[in-house]
DNA sequence: AGGGTTTGGTGTAGAAAAAACAATAAGTGC
DNA sequence: GCACTTATTGTTTTTTCTACACCAAACCCT
């Protein structure tokens, strides 16, 4: 038996599904891919698990080798582990998303940051081994789970205006005929999660819109009386 | 070891919470550990997958060796990994819920049927490894998806009664106050997805109840239009 | 046969939440 | 000051949710 072959007798992986928003599109962070297999093609950042190490662990790792972040959003979503579902062996690997702010994302430290880039959710092609079927799966865990919980703001800066925020949800939940500009600010300002921080955008060239912030003590303490996120 | 052997030294396992219901208490099927570690400890059916194995086979392998059912109803809940989650090495494990009439289930043909026994959700001590996180995960994905979509039929008999069905609910959900007879019976109703078998209860010492079934290709034709469960 | 017991079955009114919908305000650029 | 762009705000209608109580149908017992 061959190191490779050996080597992949059994293993796992994680692989990340790295979502930002840059005020158009949802966008995800992929990785060309430079060894076969699946060489030149796009991939989610992932990589084994280490002996030693928990799987949350090592889906920050991987983020953290990619984007230099530390302390992000991160929820596993599930396994994949078809039996071919890679081609030099038996890999199930746990995929995990983030939720990163974009503008903190800069040229990245880790070696394959060179083939690294961000791809608009809906114009994502064919990737390497099952990685559609897991972008997919986590998509669609995002869709839900934005409404259940105050997440989306892991995805904006500190402040914010209440537009970004709306297209925000838009471009995740995509919704046929989109949002009601006055329904959601109704309904997101009833939560009192937001504070209007009393300043306004700069450099528009119109006019300029209120700048607000998640109030994420207001939140936890809320959460902690028994309260639910639901928008 | 090298650290290319060690990643050798993993395995990867299933876990299956199998829900059943009789009218009473939710239940689960939970083994009694015949061999360390956590001899005599009750622990959830599990097993690790075969080399030439898809982790939802295995999940269903373990279910029918222990029940001897084929062909139920199986969802893949998250990976649990914690480094030291397995004294002996490590070992990830798939966690898996089934649903279960379980009137189908009679003496079980495995041999760990002896010890085999079905405990109230509610009064589930500690278990072996972190089956008891896993459990609670799994009971957290069902009370979320039991309204989503129509599963709890899985757990009934084919025949059934709006009060046995409405018991199921309660035994799931278990809201403060109980359901409301009236409001879910329009609510379930308004969905057209029972049919009246024009039948009733036979053998109660009261006033019989109307015997309903869940129609099934109805349920699946609305979906394919856009339908979505919600209850 | 009749009354007691148990569970089954039903409708309505008020409250709350969601959806539909358009005019004015505050800036910039010319 | 006028044209242009985006921000901000409230009301009405519709739908959904919640709360709530009485009669019906079967069995049991005497």
């Amino acid at each position: 038996m061959s190191e490779v072959e050996s080597f992949f007798k059994s293993a796992f992986s994680v692989d990340n599904v790295i979502f930002g928003f840059d005020g158009g599109d949802l966008k995800i962070l992929l990785i060309q891919r430079g060894a076969a297999p699946y060489k030149g093609k796009w991939a989610l950042p992932g990589d084994l698990v280490y002996p030693n190490e928990d799987l949350d662990t090592a889906a920050e790792r991987v983020l953290e080798q990619l984007t230099g972040l530390r302390d992000v959003y991160l929820e596993q979503v599930r396994a994949f582990g078809a039996v071919d579902r890679h081609p030099l062996g038996r890999v199930i690997t746990i995929a995990y998303f983030s939720l990163i702010k974009i503008s903190d994302y800069t040229v990245t430290p880790a070696s394959f940051a060179q083939s690294a880039m961000w791809h608009s959710v809906n114009k994502v092609g064919d990737l390497a081994f099952d990685h559609k079927e897991i972008l997919d799966s986590c998509l669609k865990r995002l869709k839900r789970k934005v409404r259940m919980a105050p997440i989306g703001f892991e995805l904006l800066p500190p402040k914010f205006t209440l537009t970004e925020l709306q297209q925000l949800y838009e471009s995740i939940l995509a919704p046929p005929k989109g949002i009601d500009k006055r329904n959601f600010r109704k309904k997101i300002l009833s939560t009192n999660l937001l504070n209007d921080l009393n300043q306004v955008q700069e450099g528009v060239s119109h006019r300029p819109a209120k700048l607000y912030e998640f109030d994420k003590d207001k939140y936890e303490q809320l959460v902690a009386e028994g309260y639910s996120f639901d928008i």
